[in-house]
DNA sequence: AAAGATGATTGATTAATATCAACCCATAAG
DNA sequence: CTTATGGGTTGATATTAATCAATCATCTTT
């Protein structure tokens, strides 16, 4: 691994705090390979060997039941998926493919377990990280009981507007087919979605979005910070 | 805290390799109280002030939203709630109300966060519990996106059932109109969906189910360990 | 036992969402 | 340049689920 990918997984919130020696460590039993796009890296059930680190590109974590498939989350750099699994040393519950060309380190599981044995630091990023990701997931899941799927999508889209920086004009971060599988819904449901919040000002053109009427839009969507604020 | 609650208490995963001068500390700041039937014991949005033990009763978590609210999970004797909040300091994400008279052991979150520091094996056993109930959330997730609302009652009974001790007949161990929160209906539907189910074998009185069909019905479920099977 | 409350069920209707089929459009391959 | 290909959109329809209203059942209180 080149010391500048080295320094950006350093520099995780999961990792920054522990012992040069362990991070060293963890990092010398790392598997670094480049992925295709679309390519299966882990599937579902599978016992957890690896704790996967996302160093370019993104990947796409679904689940499928019944020959049905949805997206669960989009991993993007540089971040980690798959934590609990590690840490409880039981089967994936997701699966993971790249969206893209992808630049993916690969931890032996134990590994990871054995250096949270030994490293307190490490041991307590790891509370923070679960503690976050559980929080994430709960979030989710009110989003998904208390909200009609046009709900979901505004709120989606002003979250993503804060994220792109607040400004009226900004750019998905998804696939359109993608996002409406992560927000629960069919492709063309979203489309449709889209154009029932023209009224509130929302145009859509491609992966381009312009909030019109900014009030309107909150007015509609009511944003909650105990649903759709991801830093708390 | 009598000496029967303390010793059930302890014999949690939660707390039972801590040290036991660090679960005595615990337990001296903590307060025990009974409650009524009904009482809200925290509010989403709320500081996380204190972490949570049922010693006996039932509590309800659910979640509001514009007027809309859904029940998130039940507590039930003995274990513990809302760990990830009082972990990160961060608000209550769910409310918790008493669903009978119920016994209930608060522990200032501050505490928690300083043993957490302290003990080592305290430590790794909040890690796994994090873990667990990641992976359960996640878990309802898939059941919620993947499933229809019939598909979900079918494979709760199942659950319910293999919970119960496996026989044809056990009793549901909600209120009809909790249950179809839980799993995202409303009570009307969930009366339907249960008639729905009979062509299946299902046969229901009150709160006694009874499966005439196993096989039909677990054909119809179509139940799945990554959904269904909370212990692993 | 009568009255009141609460939960459960049922039927009728409406709303939300999915499915199916066709078509559009951009883009990449031949 | 033409042809596939895949995502996106649109319209028609079917399914799923929510809402509204009424009734029924059960349990508690008086």
């Amino acid at each position: 691994m080149p010391g500048s990918e080295y320094q950006d997984v350093r520099k995780l919130n999961l990792f920054s705090r522990m012992a040069d020696e362990n991070f060293a460590s963890l990092m010398r039993g790392a598997y670094v390979q480049n992925f295709p796009a679309q390519m299966e890296l882990i599937t579902e059930g599978d016992p957890s060997d690896f704790f996967h680190i996302v160093i370019s590109g993104s990947v796409d974590l679904f689940s499928s039941w019944n020959g049905r498939e949805t997206s669960m989350a989009t991993v993007r750099p540089v971040s980690t998926f798959i934590l609990a699994a590690t840490i409880k040393d039981a089967p994936y519950l997701m699966s993971a493919r790249t969206l893209e060309k992808s630049r993916i380190a690969l931890i032996p599981s134990q590994d990871v377990r054995a250096v949270f044995d030994a490293d307190g630091n490490f041991a307590r990023a790891i509370v923070t990280e679960l503690a976050q990701g559980y929080r994430s997931v709960i979030r989710a899941q009110k989003d998904l009981k208390l909200r009609t799927s046009l709900e979901r999508l505004a709120n989606y889209l002003l979250r993503q507007q804060k994220h792109a920086g607040g400004g009226a004009v900004f750019e998905l971060d998804f696939e359109k087919r993608r996002l409406a599988s992560v927000l629960g819904m069919t492709p063309e449901n979203l489309s449709r979605a889209f154009k029932s919040l023209q009224p509130y000002g929302v145009a859509v053109n491609g992966t381009r979005i312009t909030i019109g009427n900014q009030a309107d839009l909150e007015h509609f969507a009511k944003p909650n910070p105990l649903i759709d604020d991801h830093s708390s």
